[in-house]
Parts: C-alpha cells; structure tokens; sequence
DNA sequence: CATAGCATGTAAACAGTTACATGATTAT
DNA sequence: ATAATCATGTAACTGTTTACATGCTATG
C-alpha cells in the first residue's frame, strides 16, 4: 500500500463505521461524502483486494445475503493505521473548478453565456442543497445514538452553508452580468 | 490534444490574457487562480510544446528580456478552440477534501485530535483571506479599466465569502468540539 | 419482459505529480 | 558567498477514470 495514497486510506475509513462490501462502501460514500470524497470502481475493487492482502481488512462471504456478496471489516491492524493516519494533519488538496476558470476568462465570451453558466450552475446546487436538508432531517431522526453523530453534522454542515453560499453569490453574480449586457 | 484534458484549454485561456512565457503562465495561476485553478511544471511546459505544434499557440523568443524566454501568443485558431470550449456547460469536478474526510470519520478520533486539525485550517484561511482583499484592493486600484476587471472581481469575490465561511464554521465546529471533549 | 439496481471485477488509456536536471541573475 | 528567483524542461512514477465484462434479482 503506497502511504501517499489516501484512496486506502478512504476505504479504511469508510470500514471503521462498520462491515461492507464493496458495494455498500460505494453507497455510503455516495450517500455521505460525496461532496468531498468518493472513490470509482477502478479503484474501489482492487484496493479491496490489496487491504486484505496487507491483513488490514479481512474478508467474509455472507451468504444470508439475498445475493451472495463479500463483507470486509476492518482488523485491528488497519484500525491502527487509520487512526495514525488520520491523527496527521490534513493535507490542503488542489481544487479544480471548471466553472471558476470560465467565469475567470469570460471576457472572452457575451455576457449572456456567462450567465448561463451560472444560471445552471445555481439550480444545480439547489438540489444539492435540498437534497442535503432532506438528509440532514433524517439522520437527526434515526442516527442522534450514533458515535458518528456529531461530527456527520458538522460535514453535512459545512456542505449546507457551502450550498447556500453558492447560490447567493450565483444570484449575485447574476445581477451584475445582467446589468453589463444591457448596458 | 486530447479533448477532454482541460490542462490546454487552461494555458489557452491564460494566453487569451495576453503574451507569455511559461514561466509568467505560472506567475499567474499562483497569484489569481490558484484558489480553483493550477498547472504543474510537468504539465504545463509539455502543453505549450504540443500547442505550439497544433498551431494553437506561436512562439517567439524575447531577447529583449533581461533572461532570454520563449513568449508564446494565441492565434486565431487558439481563440476558436477556446472560445469554443468556454461556451460549453462547464463540468462539475471531483473535489477531495482530506480534513472534511478526517472529520467525517472523527468518532475514531479523541475530539482534541479533531479540533487542532480544524484550528490549522483556520489559521491557514485566515492567511488566503488577508491575501485575498490585499490582492483584491490592489487590483481595484490599477485594472479598474481591464475588461477582464468584472470577472477577475467575481471569482475573487467567491474566494472571500468561501474564505469568511471556512473561518466561521471552524470556529463553530471548534466549539462543538470543546464542549464534547469537556464533557 | 424490460429496466433498474445489486454486485464484482479488469485493462487500457489518460492525467498528474514529483524528483531530477540545468544554469543564469539578483538581492542580502 | 549564498539563497532566492528567473527560466525551461524530462522521466519515472503514481493516481484515476472509463469502458468493458458478467450475471443475478426485484419491480413495474
């Protein structure tokens, strides 16, 4: 397992909250995080395989399952390196953002593209705010017992107030196009 | 160049700024869009040599300068491509935060682990914050009259409410965590 | 009976970083 | 003198996505 790769690292996390198969893991991260981590396949199966090699994880066949599928829980050992890792101070990673780099060279283009742009993109992050208001609802319904529980808030908190702020600078942003392309 | 790298199209865009050579392509994307948007000297020094080859760019070399450099333009054709792509919905990427994912998983954790990540991460906007409405004040001051001007505010504007966010909900968080801790 | 979801994986292509490599100039 | 900055690049490694591959089960 390469230290730097916090793919690893990810899916070990994911394990700490209890036993999953590959599948699961991809339900939880599309589920929960999202908005900040997620894994794709190409990656999630043979880091599946490679934690089991290393005895980091151990594998089970459930065959109670309706389908037969392969649960992973994570051993000691791998309890032990995520919890160092996860003691390390975060690393800042690089952000991408294809809409801000537009917006950035859109004095290249009519302001009306510009505003399309933006237009999509406050819709869009409409319904993930609405989606994450709707889960936010449910969680603190059926999961307040959870040792999860606090700090699931707090990221589903920070998403919130991201989502919000998004859409009133969109609207901003907005106003302002508006206001250059009629002038 | 293949399509869907967005790499080019990035170099393309600063080059739609005005002439450069790598080094200022560089310059650049360090100073004002490094909050959403970088190139790597492993990128970026290959890129100029395929756009110049797809006749995107051209080159020329500045003896003028005080240190011979290699100041690349965009031609006609560059700016089609460009503006081409700029029109486009722009994608929504990936992100990866490894402190959202940390916290995420924080119940592993003793919560003062959680808050000392936290508090580094606040500290650490604060600095991009004070960077921020300097470099915003300058710019006001000396390219009130660029067309890029609107824009460049735009996706500076974003960064300070983003900035003023994080700091608040560390702070927020960091009281959360303080509480639980003591109790 | 068709479609969506469950479930696991591989291979190839592509993207991206890091370390290496070089060497001049300017400021301290 | 020495460190920082200017300036350009390559090679090896690592990381990541996408497309491919398979096949079952539940629902409409």
């Amino acid at each position: 397992m390469p230290k730097a790769n916090k793919s690893y690292f990810a899916i070990l996390g994911m394990l700490s909250i209890g036993p999953m198969s590959g599948y699961d893991i991809r339900q939880v991260m599309q589920k929960n995080t999202s908005l900040f981590w997620a894994e794709s396949d190409g990656q999630l199966y043979p880091a599946l395989n490679k934690l089991t090699a290393l005895g980091y994880i151990s594998q089970k066949i459930d065959k109670n399952a309706i389908r037969e599928k392969k649960v992973y829980q994570i051993t000691k050992q791998g309890k032990a390196i995520l919890k160092k890792w996860l003691a390390e101070t975060p690393e800042t990673h690089i952000v991408r953002s294809e809409l801000m780099l537009k917006l950035f060279l859109g004095a290249n283009l009519d302001p009306k593209i510009n505003i399309e742009h933006i237009r999509i993109h406050q819709y869009q992050t409409k319904a993930v705010l609405a989606e994450l208001l709707e889960s936010k609802a449910s969680f603190e319904k059926n999961h307040v017992d959870s040792p999860h529980f606090p700090y699931w808030q707090m990221t589903m908190d920070f998403g919130i107030r991201l989502a919000k702020l998004k859409i009133q600078w969109s609207g901003d942003v907005i106003k302002k196009l508006t206001k250059m392309s009629c002038t």
